[in-house]
DNA sequence: CACACATATAGAATTTTGTCAATACGTTTA
DNA sequence: TAAACGTATTGACAAAATTCTATATGTGTG
């Protein structure tokens, strides 16, 4: 894995709304309305940040009709362990 | 620990010249003539970096006469170890 | 002490990121 | 089919981050 995409996995940490996000999807899928409901910015910019954690492979989206349910994916969390486990071990 | 401590954190990650200075320490131990010396910008902006890096707790410095000595933190990965470990099982 | 060297800071320029209003797109429903 | 609703995209603007040059600070050396 090369410098830039180490950068891209871990910038969704690195905005504290985006941290805000990930602590709403901790309790278990979420629509972006509900997303929306609880953060103090417009629908774009929320379009905007989900687009952020969905290609940093820490979120991943679900569409059903009208909705997109957001959800933490496990495996894009593993990518980033791994580099942190190989960062410290050495 | 807050939104805004954790993005400081995770910060560190975000940026593609930084995973290359990460990179350059997982060898051991550096002093920042020798980190300037492998990347592509001047030495204000490696001393940018590194006050972040260090901000964030996944770097320590360490001062010797004219020199410092950069070095990864086993504690500062830690912390974001736990971060991550506390979204996945949840 | 004066100079050289390693690093940090200040300030400005440039680039990137975050945000919004407007609008487009896709799906459901009347 | 038209209207309503949820989400994405576009384009503009503001804020923040990255980078540079110039300079300051601190430390060792002649």
């Amino acid at each position: 894995m090369n410098e830039k995409q180490t950068a891209v996995i871990f910038k969704a940490f690195c905005d504290e709304n985006r941290i805000k996000i990930l602590k709403l999807l901790m309790g278990g899928e979420k629509c972006a309305c509900r997303l929306l409901e609880e953060m103090s910015f417009t629908q774009p910019t929320l379009s905007h940040h989900m687009k952020i954690l969905c290609e940093s492979g820490i979120v991943q989206g679900r569409k059903e009709g009208k909705w997109v349910y957001y959800s933490i994916s496990a495996d894009g969390i593993s990518k980033a362990q791994e580099y942190l486990d190989f960062l410290k071990n050495e």
